[in-house]
DNA sequence: ACGCGGCCCTGGATGC
DNA sequence: TGCATCCAGGGCCGCG
């Protein structure tokens, strides 16, 4: 299931596999994906060079001269040269060197669009993103807390909402939890500043652990070529319901959090509802202090 | 306005 | 063995 590791693992994969590539055309199954490109877009991509590969969030953008061929891989979407043709492969890139990239994907929820450049920034599902704690610099921590402080939700639910941070889903939003200390229940008003502040850099080192670790496999995610990751020995919480906690020997819990499975550990992880609350005058002292120090 | 549940979709696991 | 049911989840939509 590609989350940002995943994705970045798919870019430069396909990047080591498009040296100088030109697209002939571009042919789709008549399945549906969640988004399909249309025949006109068909049209316009014949004969177009590639000029270079980028990710954006969770999203592949195949650089081309006026636009971008869009490519979200959705829960088991994977790009491969053509081998031979299996159940599944949904859109053939004829390349003028004679090899075809295949995307294919059993489930379907793959995405694909063609936007032009002067679009993109005002293009609905760009235009909104929160920062991508892997490429950002000097991220403004101190702004994104605000504005978290303000809403009532999970945090385990905030963190993978690709309005405030992309490239979080549900396995590295657990495993982050987890390497903060932090219960995934807690509400984001609940939580302190300086929790939040580990909280980031956790899920921007358990994000660079996963790319320097090929990715999580999980039944479905390889890599563009086929080769698996092996993050997914690595994981400390995530599918590891009712077994014992790698770090206190506590046994996990599970239980869905917004409608996504959810796992913790509740001594490593304790629910509490620890902050400086707004309410009283010392807390308001703490606070200005807080806003001060950071 | 915002939070959350439902939906799309198929393969694998589980239950009977 | 074979069929039915459930579960997985990224992102969009609609409801309360």
């Amino acid at each position: 299931m590609p989350e940002l590791p995943e994705v970045e693992i798919v870019k430069c994969g396909l990047e080591s596999l498009l040296i100088n590539p030109e697209i002939k055309s571009i042919k789709t199954s008549a399945k549906k994906l969640r988004t399909n490109l249309n025949k006109k877009d068909l049209s316009f991509l014949k004969d177009q060079k590639i000029l270079g590969l980028k990710r954006v969030a969770k999203y592949i953008l195949f650089e081309l001269k006026e636009s971008y061929l869009i490519s979200h891989l959705g829960m088991t979407g994977s790009w491969r040269i053509l081998d031979e043709k299996r159940k599944h492969d949904h859109v053939f890139v004829y390349l003028t060197d004679g090899r075809v990239l295949v995307y294919h994907d059993p489930r379907r929820f793959g995405q694909f669009d063609l936007v032009f450049k002067k679009d993109f920034i005002l293009d609905p599902r760009f235009s909104h993103l929160g920062c991508d704690p892997v490429v950002s610099e000097n991220v403004d921590l101190k702004s994104i807390y605000r504005s978290m402080s303000s809403k009532k939700t999970a945090i385990k639910s905030y963190i993978m909402d690709q309005k405030n941070i992309v490239g979080v889903g549900n396995i590295y939003a657990n495993e982050a939890l987890f390497r903060s200390q932090i219960h995934p229940l807690t509400q984001t008003c609940d939580l302190s500043f300086k929790k939040f502040e580990r909280l980031f850099l956790a899920i921007k080192q358990v994000l660079l652990d996963a790319i320097q670790a090929g990715g999580s496999t999980i039944s479905d995610f390889r890599q563009a070529g086929g080769s698996s990751g092996y993050f997914q020995n690595q994981f400390f919480v995530y599918g590891r319901d009712q077994e014992l906690c790698r770090k206190c020997s506590g046994l996990i819990e599970s239980q869905p959090i917004v409608g996504r499975s959810s796992f913790w550990c509740p001594s490593c992880q304790p629910y509490s509802k620890i902050k400086v609350r707004k309410a009283s005058g010392r807390a308001e002292s703490t606070r200005k202090k807080t806003s001060r120090t950071y």
